[in-house]
DNA sequence: AAAGCCATGTAACCAGTTACATGATTCT
DNA sequence: AGAATCATGTAACTGGTTACATGGCTTT
């Protein structure tokens, strides 16, 4: 049985309820989007693994609209292995800023282009900031009906305070860059 | 030529200093270590390549107290090349948060695991915020002395304020944890 | 004496992406 | 009519990690 962090994300989502590959992908596309990400090429591999090894197992539903739906069960097995994991300490987490490897080297370009990247990442962080917002609204009203609304919702509190932190790193920069640029001296 | 990150990294630190592949490791690790990381087996063969496509060159270099120390060079070809790819949008941010992860599925778990989670998560964004401070410290001094120091200090600050939002949201989380654990419900 | 740093590198593996293939239904 | 969504999956590839091998010097 492998133990890659894939394993457990579908392992966690089927705890909450039965799935397809398809419905897992929406839902890390949904409630994981800022912190997870997996594929389809990871998915179906992983769920074929996951019901040999008896930790889900697997309905076939006849779609009368459509390719025929395979809804995966985890088993008692399948949510004892969940939990094991759980208790362990987690990784450290790791990021990817790619802007930041460009801004780094910044002194090889043109001040407007270290603008121009600065620009889009506090794009992209609004608009994360706008569909956490959303997720939020959308989690208050049903709060009450499962426990693990909360935690979802506190995996959406960090998004968003990070996702503001990094708006306003934005906004600070770029002013920056503006004074110097009216003064009309390099940075 | 492979366009991987790597190989910009690379071309990126060369740009400012002759270095070799520990060299370059450390360097890494340190003044890129919030938002990015390389290991030697990925550092070690792009150097080989990018020698070969002529962007770098070598020098071997006679250490009397250890291995050979081979020393490599960007060459002009290779700043165009890091200059192409500096005007070329970056891609988004990648994230990948094991603890959220484990704190999303905190309904099967027990609130003290949960609660232990988001604390080490707290202690490793208070490490990384000692980390941002003494670099910032080290670099004020010397930040007149060339303009690539600028660009780094504007990529600590970007690490320092994330760290702060998480230190900031881990110390609210664990406050609820509290306030509910005092009350005996459960979250 | 042992741990850690300096310094090189490779091979095997694991993780994750992308492109492709298929095809019906539903929305615009 | 065309685009998007539902729904499955695989193969080839790229990216990145880990463990190993080597060995002297320096610090505790």
């Amino acid at each position: 049985m492998k133990d890659n962090n894939a394993t457990y994300v579908l392992l966690g989502l089927l705890s909450h309820n039965p799935m397809t590959g398809y419905d897992i992908k929406k839902a890390v596309a949904t409630r994981m989007s800022y912190f997870w990400d997996l594929s389809y090429g990871q998915i179906y591999p992983t769920l074929k693994q996951l019901e040999k090894n008896k930790l889900i197992t697997k309905q076939v539903k006849n779609n009368p609209n459509g390719p025929t739906r395979k809804v995966y069960t985890i088993t008692e097995a399948g949510i004892k292995e969940l939990q094991a994991w759980l208790t362990k300490p987690a990784k450290k987490e790791v990021h990817k800023y790619e802007f930041l490897l460009k801004l780094i080297f910044g002194d090889q370009a043109p001040p407007e282009l270290n603008q121009k990247h600065i620009e889009e990442f506090k794009e992209r962080n609004q608009k994360i900031l706008q569909t956490m917002n959303a997720f939020e609204e959308n989690l208050k009203p049903i709060l009450n009906q499962s426990e693990s609304h909360y935690y979802v919702l506190l995996t959406i509190l960090l998004g968003k305070s990070i996702s503001k932190a990094s708006v306003e790193w934005a906004d600070n920069t770029l002013k920056i860059f503006q004074e110097h640029k009216l003064g009309g001296e390099k940075l």
